[in-house]
DNA sequence: AATCCGGGGAC
DNA sequence: GTCCCAGGATT
């Protein structure tokens, strides 16, 4: 299994070492990066999972300032908590840190553990994460594989193959947990490595003139960068109807809330129906949830998801239907809706 | 091992 | 159009 492709001992040293002088030059200045609490650390993980760096300075910040600590987020309703995450995407990140939270109220008295099977106890807390946390914050020699390290060391050591494929992930782990066992700063090697593939390790073009681990990069040496790692391939994305209808009584909305599992899971929508294929307005009319004296077709736009072309066919609608959650238009910013919803019930009221 | 879960930025 | 992103849970 260990060929030469796994550096030795002292070319390691030398690697940790000019990653860690790298990262003490160049860190970007992040919110989370101040203070280093682990609840700060807890947040900005799940925030991050699949999001890009640029997306989430500003919903971090806004959150910690919402939920300052564990016992606050803990408190709160679950709506407020999907409120303060909307448009990020992947909602369950969200329902998982706030379930998070009270499962640190209930058994761990309030105090984020330090260690990674504790961690990973946590729900949306998986091996990246719990060693994340134990490295930067609690300087434990964790290994962590995200999709900057994995390219990273896949480019390193000139491994072939989708960064997806099992057979690459093991070998990363495994690599990463050799390297950050011989650094002598953890948090620094881990985040560096992250940072790297972030700034200049990039996906498409890569500033190698400007890397600090050029002299170890086999794949530089063999001209290869450009072609690893190998682009994977995704499956179809699948289509999906929504027949959404705006009811407005004054300066109210009726709203709903979806299924707790699936897409939008628990979050909040107008009267919506949905089908893999199209249908008639007049089975619209038959199967609405709420009785329609009338409707009017507004508008329709093709929202992609990674997995889904959700069709939204938005229409203005009357009802005499008393009953339901009516929101203030006013106050539409405390319902969890997501990108879509908001843009059809723009398109209606404007 | 494959699939699902969002949304947007970069190309 | 394509790919990817400080992944995790579920099947």
């Amino acid at each position: 299994m260990s060929r030469c492709s796994f550096g030795d001992r002292a070319s390691d040293r030398h690697l940790c070492q000019s990653l860690v002088d790298w990262f003490g030059l160049f860190a970007r200045d992040l919110p989370w990066r101040s203070g280093r609490s682990a609840y700060a650390a807890l947040v900005s993980e799940a925030m991050l999972q699949q999001t890009q760096v640029s997306r989430v300075v500003d919903r971090f910040n806004q959150f910690m300032k919402r939920f300052p600590d564990v016992e606050s987020l803990a408190a709160a309703e679950q709506m407020e908590v999907l409120a303060m995450w909307q448009g990020l995407g992947y909602y369950s990140r969200a329902r998982n840190l706030h379930q998070a939270a009270r499962v640190i109220m209930d058994r761990f008295e309030g105090v984020i553990p330090s260690c990674p099977e504790q961690l990973q106890s946590l729900p949306g807390v998986g091996r990246y994460t719990a060693g994340a946390i134990a490295s930067i914050v609690f300087d434990r020699p964790e290994p962590i594989v995200d999709g900057n390290v994995q390219r990273v060391l896949m480019r390193l050591h000139a491994r072939r193959g989708e960064q997806s494929g099992s057979a690459n992930i093991n070998w990363t782990w495994k690599r990463a947990a050799e390297l950050v066992g011989t650094t002598d700063d953890p948090a620094a090697f881990n985040e560096g490595l992250m940072e790297l593939g972030a700034t200049v390790c990039s996906r498409n073009s890569p500033s190698c003139d400007s890397c600090p681990l050029a002299d170890h990069c086999r794949s530089l040496e063999a001209g290869m960068v450009d072609s690893i790692p190998r682009p994977r391939k995704r499956a179809a994305r699948t289509a999906l109807h929504q027949y959404c209808v705006v009811f407005r009584r004054r300066d109210k909305l009726l709203l709903q809330q979806r299924a707790g599992k699936g897409l939008w899971a628990n979050m909040w929508e107008v009267p919506t129906i949905e089908s893999r294929t199209r249908i008639s307005s007049e089975s619209i009319v038959d199967r609405f949830p709420v009785p329609l004296v009338d409707i009017e077709r507004i508008d329709r736009f093709v929202h992609r998801t990674t997995h889904r072309d959700v069709t939204f066919h938005v229409y203005r609608g009357s009802t005499r239907q008393r009953s339901g959650h009516w929101h203030d238009i006013g106050h539409l910013d405390e319902v969890p809706l997501s990108n879509p919803q908001r843009r059809l019930i723009a398109a209606v009221l404007d």
